[in-house]
DNA sequence: GACATTTGACCCGG
DNA sequence: CCGGGTCAAATGTC
């Protein structure tokens, strides 16, 4: 997979992870939560219009460098950042200046949106006035995932939050969803999808005789079929929310431009 | 006690 | 030197 590609994937899944948020509330609409919805939901429509665009972008210019398949996320910013003494602290590159962000402007800070932070800084910014808040993927120390996000007040009257994201989450969430299908002619391999938490087992739900396992969290995620040997179709490897969405943009990530034309 | 957040200090690029 | 990003000790919460 390029890396426009699995920015795409890590942008939809990102949608997916808001839509089961909202499901959720929505199923236990104990609450009136009505505020974290809407951010859900805004995150949900942002998250297929990135994907969408890059996903687009990707089909208008990325059919002539197939052959390179080494994408930025192969190289690999561990052996980057060893260069540097463990000692030296502070800014290594500049984030705001990198390309590689998506930034939301909703009147309420996006606190939840499918995945999960763990803040590590907040900072006065001088010339905004307000202060801006700093969050790492919760799994950056154990899966080495580098996405992190800012959060901060843009707006007073009326409120206007910023929630921009740096980097791509690497963790295993979307690890299990970029490695398969592994051997799709192996009938022992198992396939799994799942968007909850890596470690927690107790929504997992393994049925034996076919060896798969879907997650409850997800009671609309498709059982992958056991004959696996087409993957062209985002419907074989998507959610079944995902890929009608995806499919009814009438887009195919893995259509060429002769497709197209 | 474990884990998350806060906050001042440190570091780097401009 | 300044502003912004990150670290890590202190503090808070469960």
């Amino acid at each position: 997979m390029n890396s426009c590609q699995q920015k795409a994937m890590e942008t939809l899944l990102h949608g997916h992870g808001c839509a089961n948020q909202l499901k959720l509330i929505m199923d236990h609409a104990k609450s009136d939560s009505s505020m974290e919805r809407e951010d859900l939901a805004k995150s949900v429509l942002h998250c297929f219009s990135d994907a969408l665009a890059i996903l687009i972008d990707t089909n208008d210019h990325h059919q002539g460098d197939q052959s390179n398949n080494s994408s930025p996320q192969d190289a690999s910013p561990v052996l980057e950042n060893s260069r540097k003494p463990l000692h030296k602290r502070g800014r290594k590159t500049s984030v705001a200046e990198s390309s590689d962000y998506r930034r939301h402007e909703s009147p309420n800070p996006i606190y939840h949106d499918g995945f999960l932070w763990r803040k590590y800084g907040q900072k006065q910014i001088k010339e905004s006035n307000h202060q801006r808040s700093y969050y790492k993927c919760a799994y950056t120390k154990d899966q080495n995932c580098e996405a992190k996000k800012q959060v901060q007040m843009i707006q007073n009257n009326p409120p206007l939050y910023s929630t921009t994201y740096f980097g791509h989450h690497t963790c295993q969430l979307h690890q299990a969803y970029a490695t398969f299908p592994r051997d799709p002619s192996d009938p022992q391999d198992s396939h799994m999808i799942r968007f909850d938490h890596p470690d927690s087992s107790i929504h997992q739900h393994q049925n034996q005789s076919q060896n798969q396992i879907i997650y409850l969290k997800d009671e609309n995620m498709m059982m992958l079929p056991d004959k696996s040997e087409e993957w062209s179709s985002p419907s074989q490897w998507m959610s079944s929310e995902v890929a009608h969405a995806v499919e009814a943009f009438g887009f195919n990530p893995f259509r060429t431009s002769s497709d197209l034309s």
